[in-house]
DNA sequence: GCGGATATAAAGCGCGTGCAAGTATTTCGT
DNA sequence: ACGAAATACTTGCACGCGCTTTATATCCGC
């Protein structure tokens, strides 16, 4: 085995553990957004990254890419949303082909209310995956990201 | 804005991260395995978690754990690969609630044709993450890993 | 042995997803 | 200025997932 299959090996691995954290996380969140607000993960991510543009809009594509949805279903998305009275469709002036989102009161209201719930979840979370060997390393890691910026 | 709240937005933060990144890597790697063998990324890590155990057999809730994955979803999926000739179920001697899965040679092989794709396209879509300035320190984290064990 | 817990299967249900095809609108080449 | 290519979003379709229920076989403590 040369250093070109240790770098794949070591690739593969990553992965591995990034997928493993990734599924206990967002199965911890599903489970406590939908059962206690309704909200889907990828529901409460649109509303807050709506909430973080703060006052300003977002397209769809946009919105698509923060979620990392494809076209369609950030469509179905928003449609889900708008139809919950959470957000607004906008259409644009300056490009008729695109399409602004804004969140109304009430959408920035659930999110108020879920935001605290999500944290919480969150923070639990990743107590448990730091309390796990083969995850406890990417965890570290994620802590100290920030400061890497 | 006090340091607990800190705390919970670099958490935030850094699941948001996360998230973009594992949600780039899996539609990257769905894509490719689909199209070029007709593998879905769980069932890729199936095949795969299973190869790893060399020789040996693992259960299904296992595996379940092992692909992040419920237990009806778990039932179906080694139903399919069952049905592709991929994986036998195998009942165990010990505890004959149990039931085993192991790979057949057929799924080997299809495991060893895949390998190489699932690696490149994965050295690829991190290649890419690392270009991404939100994403270049989280991978970077990652090929640190090993060493932090 | 007997009863309660555990491991898996199978089937039904609703849901959200991606892909491919379709429509509208803008941009670009000449 | 006109038609082709690109872009933004929508819609029809098939599929896999999670949850729940029903069923069966097995294990373990007492």
């Amino acid at each position: 085995m040369g250093i070109a299959d240790d770098a794949v090996e070591i690739r593969a691995q990553g992965w591995r553990t990034l997928a493993a954290l990734h599924g206990l996380i967002e199965t911890s969140l599903e489970r406590a957004l939908h059962s206690g607000h309704d909200l889907s993960v990828v529901e409460y991510t649109v509303l807050d990254a709506l909430s973080r543009q703060d006052g300003w809009h977002m397209r769809m594509s946009q919105l698509a890419r923060a979620a990392a949805l494809s076209g369609s279903a950030t469509t179905r998305l928003v449609t889900r949303l708008e139809q919950r009275g959470l957000l607004t469709r906008i259409l644009c002036a300056d490009d008729r082909r695109g399409i602004y989102t804004e969140l109304t009161p009430a959408g920035s209201e659930l999110l108020a209310q879920t935001r605290p719930t999500h944290d919480r979840v969150l923070a639990d979370a990743l107590a448990r995956a730091e309390a796990t060997p083969e995850l406890a390393p990417l965890v570290d890691a994620l802590h100290r990201l920030p400061a890497a910026r």
